[in-house]
DNA sequence: GACGACATACCGACTGGTTGGTATGTTTAG
DNA sequence: CTAAACATACCAACCAGTCGGTATGTCGTC
């Protein structure tokens, strides 16, 4: 989509017609406003992502659950090479631009980010299970820092126009992750 | 400042000047164009920054520099409390809109982050020399992370509207360091 | 199966307001 | 007197959104 390329606000309702081939009476047919595309946008991006990560890729069927989240990590890492719409999260750009305009588009992206985040502490919850972790850490907090790291590494990638630091960045993540699970108590 | 608050693009000149108290042709007598202001608030938020975070605190003054490190996330932490124009990166919100659109804006936005973070790794370096770090890890490197976390927490915190999982992102980034610096062999 | 009544999908010219930027005039300081 | 600092009025381009119109069903009724 052009407006995960170059934001919401940057991308005109022309644009977006001319790229999708359609007139602006179908567009306005079909959403009532700019702001109802956004949303809708951000639902379909939820179920995209939901099959990007966690049910297209081979690994995603490693049976144990530590070394899945790993591998998780490592194809988000992973997806940093190659170009900033390739590896960009489109919620996470959206409601840094809403975020103070419009509630509609902030609560929409919310949601598709609260989604990711609990679908993932799942299989975080799985592997506490199975190996115990540090300092009895919750799998909803350590799947926020995961996100959290992962959008502040997108930031970091299209400030320098390069995937290095943000890959660094992500490999901390790991070494964190790693080290909460060896030595864990199992409660 | 307005485009702190609102970002970017979604901030007109009309706005600015009329905040500011200044006339538009005042505006352009001073600013060639838009995006010269852009560069020009860049260039003004890294001396802030670096005031606000690593002159005027009391704890900069803290011996030790681990310790002053992690008072340092400590103070991050605390700014995620009240409003979002109080704790958002001005330069962070800016190249998520500008990298696509405009070079010059993504580079002055990579130049202050980049500042912040060689700054942050001196204190980081000084931590190492004394007290070894794991697995060879750089202070540079550890920076831009440091970096990543606050990014990635503040679009957590807007996205929520709150400030809880944020928080408790940072605080995972602090066990993190905590667990660098504890057992690291000197070198 | 023929007919009108109504609904849905769609088109593209148009509008009122906003945008970044300019042209031109006025004030102020050295 | 001059040049920089500022103000005012203005512009063309662009923006999201509207509106009258058309083409294509798809019902119910006789």
């Amino acid at each position: 989509m052009l407006v995960r390329k170059q934001g919401y606000a940057a991308t005109s309702v022309d644009e977006i017609c001319a790229a999708a081939g359609v007139s602006k009476g179908a567009f306005f047919h079909h959403f009532a406003s700019k702001e109802e595309l956004g949303v809708a946008a951000a639902e379909q991006w939820t179920v995209r992502a939901d099959e990007l990560i966690f049910t297209l890729p081979p690994w995603v069927r490693i049976e144990d659950p530590l070394e899945r989240l790993l591998a998780h990590i490592d194809f988000r890492m992973f997806m940093l090479e190659g170009p900033p719409e390739g590896f960009t999260c489109f919620v996470g750009t959206m409601v840094q631009e809403s975020f103070a305009s419009s509630d509609t588009l902030r609560r929409a992206s919310d949601a598709s980010i609260s989604a990711y985040c609990e679908r993932l502490a799942v299989d975080i919850e799985a592997a506490i299970a199975r190996y115990g972790i540090r300092d009895g850490v919750s799998a909803i907090s350590l799947s926020y820092h995961i996100q959290a790291v992962l959008q502040g590494a997108f930031i970091i990638a299209k400030a320098k126009n390069s995937p290095k630091e943000a890959r660094d960045s992500v490999l901390h993540l790991k070494r964190y992750i790693k080290m909460l699970f060896e030595r864990g108590e199992t409660e």
